[in-house]
DNA sequence: TCCGTTGTTTGAATCGTTTCATTGTTACGA
DNA sequence: TCGTAACAATGAAACGATTCAAACAACGGA
C-alpha cells in the first residue's frame, strides 16, 4: 500500500476505461447512473484520491494564487490573508502564502517557488524595489496585484489605503472635540505611510487658524518608543491637548507614559488617538480610538482585480484606493469643560 | 508568448537533447562545461521556468509539507510556523500554510487539499477530534505529526508542551518571591491546557504548608475578561499577594484593573504572572512575567519528526514534549519587606 | 430490416519532467 | 592501428489526469 490508487486503477477496479473515471469526477452527467454508482464505489474501496500534480500538468496552470506579505505576525497582513483566503475560494482557488519578513531575499525566494508551481497569479506586498522582477513576471504572463502599495496603473493593478485621508480624519476628529495644540507622534518620515498620514494630519490642522501641529520623532514603532516619547513630554511640561500617533502601538506607550503620572488624565487633559485599530486598542486602559484600515476589503478586491486580470487578455489596470475609517472610543472623548472653555 | 517554455524548447534553442537539459538542471557535473553553457545560455534567453507540476507528476511526491494551525492570528502559531519554514528550508521543502479557524470543515477542506497536493507529509494541530481523518491518512501513507497536543504514540508522533510543568513554574516563582495567598485565573478548565497549568499551580502550592491557592474562573481568555475578574476582587477586597493567570491577556487585564485603583502597587502588594509571553508583555506598564512557550523548538521538531517517518518505513512514533521556561519581569519582583516579613 | 438519432463509453494523445539504457566521442596505452 | 575506458549526449518511456474523436448501444420511425 505505499502508491497510492490511481485513476487507472479505479478504471480497472470498476471494469470501465480510464475516461469514464474523469468524466465521472468532472462531468457526472455524461455518465449513466449504473456506471457512475460502480465507479464511485471503486473510488471509495481504494480510496482514490486525485492527483493534483497530474491535473495541473495536464491543465497547464494551477488552481492556486500566491500571496506574499511583508509580516504574517502583523493583524494588518493577517487580516488581509484572511479575507483573500475567502475571496479566492469563491473563484475555486486556493491560496499559497508567503511570507518574506521584509527580506528581499527570502521574497524572492517565494517569487521563484510560485513561478514553478505555476500559480494563475501573484498578490504582493513588495519589499523594496521590486518592479525588475514584477516587470518580467508581467513579461512571462503572471498577472499581478500589488497590495498596500499604490502602482502605476499603465503597469499593474493594485489595492492601497489612503493614508493621506487617514491622518486627516485623525487630526480633524481632534480638532472637532475642541483640541486646538496637536502633536503627531511617528516613527521615520521616510516611511511613506508616515508621510502620508503626517501630511493628512497636517492639512486638517490647517483648516483651523488658531490649530497647531507639532511634530515628534520616535524612535521606532513600539510601545516602547511611544513610551519613550511621552515620558519626553511629561518631562518637558509643555502638553499638547491632542495626540495622534502614526501607529496604535505608539499610542499604547504614550498612553502608559501619560497615566503613569497619575495627574494626567485621557482624554479630559489628553486626547488620544493611535492608527490600525489592533485589538489591543479596545482593550487599553482607556480605550483606544484609532484610524481602522478596511482590511478585509483589501484582501477581497486584490483577489478579484487578479481575477479579471487572469481572464481579460487586454491588461487593464485598476489602482483601488481604499479609505480607512474613523473609530472613536473614550480616548478621544469630550474635553474637560473648563480646560476646553 | 502566452504559453512559457519548456524543457524541450530550451533543448531545440539549444540544440541539444531534453535529457541534457534536464542534467543541467539537476546533475549539473554530469554535463560538459560547453553545452552546460550553450543550455544555460538558452533558459536565459527563452524565460525557462521549471514546471514544478511536472516534476511532481514524475517524481510521485511533492517537496511541499502541509501545515494546518488553529489560527494564524495567534502569535503562538506564528512563531511555531516561522519555525517550521526555516527547518523546512533547510530540508529542501516549502511549507504550505493552512488556517482552519477552529472551523472544522476548514480544517477538513485543508486536509483534502493537501492530500491531492500529494504533500510529504502533515503537521496539524487539529480542531477536534480528527482522529478518523488522520487514520485515514495514516493508511494512505501520509505521515501525520500532531502539533501542541500529545498523542498516543502507538499511533502517532506529536510534540507539546508540558502545561502542568508551566503553571508548577508559575506558582513555584510566586511562592519563592515570599508570596503564599495564591490566586488562579483562568478559563473554562474545560480547555486542556487550562487545566494542566491549574493542576502544575496547585502540585506546587501543596510543597508549602502555609500556602493557599484560590481558583477564579474568568469568562474567556481575553484582557476584558481579566478586567473584570480584577475588578471583582479589588471589589470585594480580601486580596491575595500572588496571581497567576493561565494567559497573557487575562495577566494584563489584572493588572490593568489593580493599577487603576492607584492604590494598590505591583509587584509590591501583589505579584502577577502569566502565560505566553506575547510580545506586549514585555511592554505592559509593568512589564509581566510570564511563561515563556518553546515555540521555535516546536516548529523545528515538528518538522524533523516528520523527516523521520517519511524516511524510515516502519513507523516508530514519538511523543516529545517540551517544558516552558520561566521569565521574570518586574511584576513579580520583590515583595514589600513591611509586608512579608 | 435499415437508418438516424441520442446517449454512453472507449482509449490514444497530450501536458513537461526525469530516468536510464543506449549510443557516440575522445583519449590513451598496447 | 586497435581496444578499451571514461566521459557526454541521446531519446524513448513513464508519471496520472484530461480531452476528444471515434466506436458502440439502444431505440423509434420509415
Amino acid at each position: 500500500m505505499n502508491r497510492s490508487a490511481s485513476i487507472k486503477d479505479v478504471a480497472n477496479h470498476a471494469s470501465v476505461a480510464v475516461g469514464t473515471v474523469s468524466n465521472v469526477l468532472n462531468y457526472p452527467d455524461r455518465v449513466s447512473q449504473r456506471t457512475k454508482e460502480r465507479v464511485l464505489r471503486a473510488i471509495d474501496e481504494l480510496g482514490f484520491v486525485r492527483n493534483d500534480a497530474a491535473r495541473q500538468l495536464r491543465a497547464g496552470q494551477s488552481r492556486t494564487i500566491g500571496l506574499i506579505v511583508l509580516d504574517v505576525g502583523n493583524p494588518f497582513f493577517t487580516s488581509v490573508v484572511r479575507a483573500a483566503e475567502d475571496a479566492a475560494a469563491l473563484l475555486g482557488s486556493a491560496v499559497l502564502l508567503g511570507d518574506s519578513g521584509h527580506n528581499a531575499s527570502r521574497e524572492s525566494n517565494y517569487i521563484d517557488l510560485f513561478q514553478e508551481q505555476r500559480v494563475q497569479g501573484l498578490l504582493i506586498s513588495p519589499v523594496g524595489d521590486v518592479t525588475d522582477r514584477l516587470d518580467l513576471l508581467r513579461e512571462r504572463g503572471v498577472p499581478t496585484v500589488l497590495v498596500d502599495r499604490l502602482a502605476d496603473e499603465s503597469k499593474y493593478s493594485s489595492v492601497s489605503v489612503d493614508d493621506d485621508a487617514g491622518g486627516y480624519l485623525a487630526a480633524r476628529h481632534l480638532l472637532d472635540t475642541g483640541r486646538r495644540r496637536l502633536a503627531f507622534v511617528g516613527g521615520p518620515t521616510s516611511i511613506r505611510q508616515v508621510a502620508d498620514r503626517l501630511q493628512g494630519a497636517q492639512r486638517a490642522v490647517k483648516e483651523e487658524p488658531d490649530a497647531t501641529l507639532e511634530v515628534l520623532d520616535s524612535d521606532g514603532q513600539t510601545v516602547l518608543a511611544g513610551r519613550s516619547v511621552g515620558n519626553m513630554l511629561v518631562e518637558r511640561g509643555d502638553l499638547p491637548d491632542g495626540i495622534f500617533c502614526a501607529n496604535d502601538l505608539l499610542a499604547l506607550g504614550v498612553m502608559q507614559s501619560l497615566t503613569m503620572t497619575h495627574t494626567l488624565r485621557i482624554p479630559e487633559d489628553i486626547a488620544l488617538i493611535g492608527y490600525d485599530d489592533i485589538d489591543f486598542a479596545v482593550s487599553a486602559v482607556v480605550p483606544l480610538s484609532s484610524i481602522r484600515q478596511p482590511t478585509e476589503a483589501l484582501g477581497r478586491t486584490a483577489i478579484e482585480l487578479l481575477a479579471e486580470e487572469v481572464e481579460s487578455e487586454n491588461p487593464r489596470h485598476r489602482a483601488v484606493v481604499f479609505t480607512p475609517e474613523l473609530v472613536v472610543r473614550q480616548s478621544t472623548g469630550p474635553a474637560e469643560r473648563s480646560t476646553a472653555g
